[in-house]
DNA sequence: AAGTTCTTATTAC
DNA sequence: CTAACGGTAATAAGAACTT
């Protein structure tokens, strides 16, 4: 879907068409801590990106309509998109609210009627939400991601298998999904290059790549050249359930601390009640956004909500009693 | 020495 | 001039600890 929050926001209330919408945390006169979600493409013209701390949106244009995280409203007409994919096709993999890959290789003889289907699938999405959506087609996963990337905004777009590599080769590295800003950097470095595209890191070999990158390297170096294996998935299993929380200033106030810690791990809790716990981790993020975290596991018994609520405190205690910076964030996952 | 657990870092959306 | 940075979940690597 496209710039799906914001899409929806719109559809709700169409005087804000037109002008820059941005979804995410308050921005409260500049000083707000969260980050934009989701922005309009006439957002993104003043260089507002998802991710972007919403302090720095609101600097490069006070004047968009910042808007809260519906997600309530997001999760309904998520399911309502999902009944449309879900009727013409039966292998899909759910990557988000807004985000599927679909698997039609038993479905079709060529390309062209998988550009069939990508429209009928765009049309019908229109008709039933009136939400546009873009559609990327391709012979493997990560080739057609980065076709929709390019189809969008409402658009469809296919990349035949043969023109992969020489389509990729010019583009940056961070096309290729699982290299991030860290993992561009390290290529960057050893090609002595600091934007570094597809076709330079072509010049590595596998081997170099492990040793930079580790196993993840191999993968890179098939997807560097178009190739990708993974297969579309189905169903995942939930493997954690967790539950963070930043607060509006950095705080050492203990009982303020204690009182968000036992709130989250209840919505924790909640999630994850008939599963069993197979271990707990506490995160702290101090002032300084050092990140760190303490766990435990446990055996294969099973104990009440207020055992795993107890060994909680003590691991958040243990953190709290280790430096005395203020604390900008507690977290409580579960693995189940 | 091998297996398990803990901690941190990175990534995606 | 630079930094600013949510929440949820997965995965990988290396250290630390057990068996």
């Amino acid at each position: 879907m496209d710039y799906f929050f914001a899409q929806i926001e719109e559809r709700e209330n169409p005087h804000f068409k037109g002008k820059p919408l941005v979804v995410g945390a308050d921005p409260k006169k500049g000083k707000g801590r969260g980050v934009v979600s989701t922005c309009n493409y006439e957002a993104r013209e003043y260089g507002i990106r998802s991710g972007m701390a919403i302090s720095r949106a609101y600097s490069l244009c006070p004047t968009a309509i910042f808007l809260p995280v519906n997600m309530s409203l997001y999760k309904r007409i998520s399911i309502s998109v999902f009944k449309i994919i879900k009727k013409s096709f039966s292998k899909y993999e759910k990557v988000s609210l807004d985000e599927a890959y679909i698997d039609i290789t038993e479905k079709v003889n060529n390309f062209k009627s998988a550009e069939i289907k990508g429209d009928t699938l765009r049309d019908e999405i229109y008709k039933r939400e009136k939400l546009r959506s873009s559609v990327g087609i391709s012979g493997n996963k990560m080739m057609a991601k980065i076709a929709c990337e390019l189809a969008k905004p409402n658009g469809i777009k296919v990349i035949l298998p043969k023109n992969s590599k020489k389509i990729i080769s010019k583009m940056g590295v961070e096309v290729v999904p699982g290299i991030g800003p860290k993992t561009k950097k390290i290529i960057g470095r050893k090609l002595d290059k600091k934007e570094p595209r597809v076709k330079d890191a072509n010049t590595l070999s596998k081997r170099e790549l492990k040793e930079m990158l580790g196993k993840r390297g191999e993968d890179f170096y098939c997807m560097f050249r178009g190739i990708d294996h993974s297969p579309v998935e189905e169903k995942r299993e939930i493997k954690s359930i967790g539950r963070e929380h930043t607060f509006q200033e950095d705080t050492r106030d203990s009982a303020k601390i204690i009182e968000t810690f036992k709130k989250i791990v209840n919505e924790v809790f909640e999630e994850a009640k008939n599963k069993k716990i197979k271990g707990i981790t506490v995160v702290c993020r101090f002032e300084d956004f050092q990140t760190r975290t303490r766990q435990i596991s446990f055996d294969a018994k099973r104990y009440d909500n207020d055992f795993y609520y107890k060994k909680g405190i003590s691991l958040l205690l243990g953190l709290l009693t280790e430096n005395n910076k203020k604390i900008r964030l507690v977290g409580f996952r579960v693995r189940v």
